[in-house]
DNA sequence: ATGTCGTTAGTATAACGA
């Protein structure tokens, strides 16, 4: 079973390219974020038309997110818990052929220091109380997307330019940590100890050309799974074709 | 400090988020 996480940075302006990519990759499920689009414009019917069903939470402009499977999903949450008062698409659940898969999409967090920074580590932390819930539960779990989170030194081409980012500060790659070792598998760094394996090249500063990446999208599996897992990489690929998104999807194969 | 890309408001460009 082949799943994948693709940042695709407006579901509809890119929607030939995420339609290409799925006929080339076949992939059985995909988490997406950064649909920009309101629940109304979703592409639902280009993409069942592809093989796809989904289950979507968008947000006119700015993030949405959607899982897509070829086999009927059950869903299973459109939010988050631990927050009434967020009203941005970050998170959305579901069960699909006897796995749980959660898609988020933690908010970027810059500037930082300030208000969005402490958006991103509470929401962290809310992400935090719900993985422990779900690794309690035994269920066999994927937590894929854009973890807006740099791991390591090693995760990030030079760390010149982004020393104050958020994506790197301590406290976002403390929280991150932290959420792993309750006991998930970082399934491209457990297969690719030694590669970077970037997923996202900023637009700027012909950083695609000069492979000057990120490694910010993650899957991460739930002890059940991390025995399963067989395969993974990045269709780095995708991120040069014209029009195309700021980010690479990441996608594994489970036994 | 800057770079790129796209959207929004609202009609030309500037601000904003990523």
């Amino acid at each position: 079973m082949k799943i994948a996480t693709y940042n695709i940075n407006n579901v509809n302006r890119r929607l030939p390219n995420l339609l290409a990519w799925l006929k080339r990759a076949r992939p059985d499920i995909v988490c997406l974020q950064e649909l920009k689009a309101a629940d109304e414009a979703f592409p639902q019917a280009e993409l069942r038309k592809a093989g796809y069903h989904a289950l979507w939470r968008g947000q006119k402009t700015w993030n949405g997110v959607a899982i897509l499977s070829r086999k009927p999903p059950i869903l299973t949450r459109k939010a988050l818990p631990g927050d009434p008062g967020d009203t941005q698409s970050r998170y959305v659940e579901a069960a699909i052929d006897g796995l749980l898969i959660g898609c988020l999409y933690l908010p970027n967090g810059n500037p930082q220091p300030g208000p969005k920074f402490k958006y991103k580590l509470d929401w962290f932390r809310r992400l935090q109380t719900h993985a422990r819930k779900l690794l309690k539960s035994g269920a066999p779990v994927v937590l894929a997307g854009d973890y807006n989170a740099v791991p390591t030194d090693f995760d990030i081409y030079s760390m010149n330019s982004w020393k104050d980012d958020a994506l790197v500060q301590p406290q976002t790659r403390a929280a991150y940590a932290k959420l792993v070792t309750q006991g998930w598998t970082d399934s491209l760094r457990a297969l690719f100890p030694d590669k970077p394996m970037y997923t996202f090249w900023d637009y700027k500063r012909r950083r695609w050309e000069r492979d000057a990446g990120l490694r910010i999208d993650h899957l991460l599996l739930s002890p059940s799974l991390s025995t399963r897992l067989k395969k993974g990489g990045v269709d780095r690929e995708e991120r040069g074709r014209e029009g195309a998104s700021d980010h690479a999807p990441a996608w594994i194969e489970l036994r």
